[in-house]
DNA sequence: TTGTAAGCGTTATCAA
DNA sequence: TTGATAACGCTTACAA
């Protein structure tokens, strides 16, 4: 009654396991008679060849992990989907993981994963720390992994970013000629490599239009939305910057509420553009200028890296960049 | 160079592969000074012990599968959040599969997972048709299965799901006690139980008010966002509501941008609550009134659910039913 | 074209 | 406390 497994179905039909077997391979010589008569009774009992046995007898998974560092964000849910059309039409199953933006769980994860568990690891790294020693260890070279968006610089593998710096550069010229002089760079962790080149895109915009760079405009956030409102808050309040550069969505939400409640209007007071990837950007009050990436292209884009990988095809180090788009709105123009 | 295998590590250590086995399960006798050995050894090759050779022998995968309709959306990524925090503290893995709202990627799911990948599966519906059978062919039946959110009614499964008859109603009688007289009802599938379940409590709360249920006020829209707007546009200008009841977030975002292209005012000209987990309701212009579902405690409840059953405690068909909140913001509140 | 048999890496049982 | 062995379900050489 329980599960039926290919020893039984060749029992039923009077036929051997290994010719069972070979119907549910592409290759192999069989009967097409045979097949036929095998898949049918096949379908009757619902039989699925054990994903275990064969993973085992195959020392292959066709299975991929996707690391992220949360779900709940437009940006992720897009490479992931992209990620996934791709693995789909590989025939490759997809593992999600999200580490909450927590490095243990990154470490955790990864070396979990040494155990066979996936044929290769799409990753957009966590950051909290700078100890990516881990992903050297032995057992991880085995594995082929590709970094997307967010990446560590100094671990030699595919990467698959966006045009961060020209994309900061143009949105804090963007601020500029909209008239602000005193601009504040809001980032989470600067010395992630992501954090640190929007930020020098923002610093060479500065410069180009002879703004002097100041220390204190460079405010250091977390991940936490209540900190965020706290340090913003004070932020705003002794710095009273009159342009806001955000290098990630959640940094531009937590200014939104801040300004709202400290009464400071936007764009009248402050000017605000963000990098995000908000669908409904356009419904905020004000309407949200923002940096888009191409998320669902990072997702394809990575995943396809990571199959060229897989296959063999080459001993794949490359770096795909691709361009990020700058929508202006009503939170960055006065009308 | 490669893997290291039990085997490797045995001969290495001078002992057999079933003491190196012991040292990683709980309960064997073993004495801990070899365990110790074996423990560090195995961390110095950064050993795992086999997924699939593991779980070929103890038929059991140690996984979970998700089954969602879509990820880009708060509500799933929160639910999905809450299932993963269950599931790690069991230890147990997550796979999680997205239909895009496809019935046909829904069974096809089913349907390979019948190959034992997993020891149950934790589902939000599709409910793009109505032919539920596939979930009670031979071999559904062998692994657990639990619903939350969107189920279907006619399968004898365990669920979670909320109140979701209460506060259709509540919500549509805080439209009538703003003084709303036409009140549409914006839902995807009233077939499935969920769009049928809410549109009862809406009509309900036009009868108690002696308001009279009127069909052409209930929309059927699809999951496509400009079909919506073509749907929304054309009811919009046709019937003329003053309040607009949304089965689901994405219909009161359609909505907010027919409203805004076709210069109908919110609240003025018509109040808008949606059902919604949209954390930044308030940051939209204007502020949408919501009914917000506990996500997270829905996907916690669901996964303690499938555990109970996995862990044969009892034979569950168990209807948790959680109670949502209605938070009136300026949608639906003339100030 | 089909069947036989070995082996993938683990772990539980039994014996030592 | 440790070791030998069989078995989990499948696939692939090789033989028939």
């Amino acid at each position: 009654m329980d599960r039926v497994d290919i020893k039984r179905l060749a029992e039923k039909l009077n036929l051997s396991t290994s010719t069972v077997s070979r119907a549910f391979r592409g290759n192999s010589d069989i009967n097409p008679e045979t097949k036929a008569r095998i898949l049918s009774m096949a379908k009757e009992f619902n039989y699925q060849p054990n994903h275990y046995a064969s993973n085992l007898r195959d020392k292959k998974s066709n299975t991929i992990a996707i690391i992220v560092p949360e779900l709940a964000n437009n940006f992720f849910s897009q490479a992931i989907h992209g990620i996934e059309r791709v693995a789909r039409e590989k025939g490759y199953y997809t593992l999600i993981y999200v580490t909450d933006d927590e490095y243990e769980k990154e470490v955790m994860f990864i070396e979990k994963l040494y155990n066979g568990r996936v044929d290769g690891i799409i990753m957009s790294v966590s950051g909290e720390a700078n100890d990516h020693a881990y992903l050297n260890k032995r057992g991880a070279k085995s594995i082929p992994l590709v970094f997307f968006d967010r990446v560590y610089d100094d671990i030699d593998v595919p990467k698959v970013t966006t045009d961060d710096y020209t994309s900061s550069f143009d949105g804090t010229l963007h601020l500029i000629e909209g008239g602000c002089k005193k601009i504040a760079f809001l980032v989470v962790n600067k010395s992630l490599s992501i954090g640190n080149i929007r930020m020098q895109g923002y610093r060479d915009a500065l410069k180009d239009a002879g703004i002097p760079f100041d220390e204190r405009l460079v405010i250091d956030c977390s991940n936490d939305y209540s900190k965020n409102y706290g340090i913003l808050t004070e932020m705003l309040r002794e710095q009273r910057p009159d342009g806001l550069f955000a290098s990630v969505e959640r940094l531009a939400i937590s200014s939104y509420y801040v300004c709202h409640d400290l009464g400071i209007r936007i764009p009248e007071d402050i000017k605000i553009v963000s990098f995000s990837s908000l669908e409904i950007a356009s419904l905020l009050n004000p309407a949200l200028s923002t940096i888009t990436q191409p998320a669902y292209d990072l997702g394809t884009n990575a995943a396809e890296l990571l199959f060229k990988t897989l296959e063999g095809k080459t001993e794949v180090k490359d770096h795909i960049v691709l361009s990020s788009k700058l929508i202006p709105r009503k939170s960055s123009v006065v009308v």
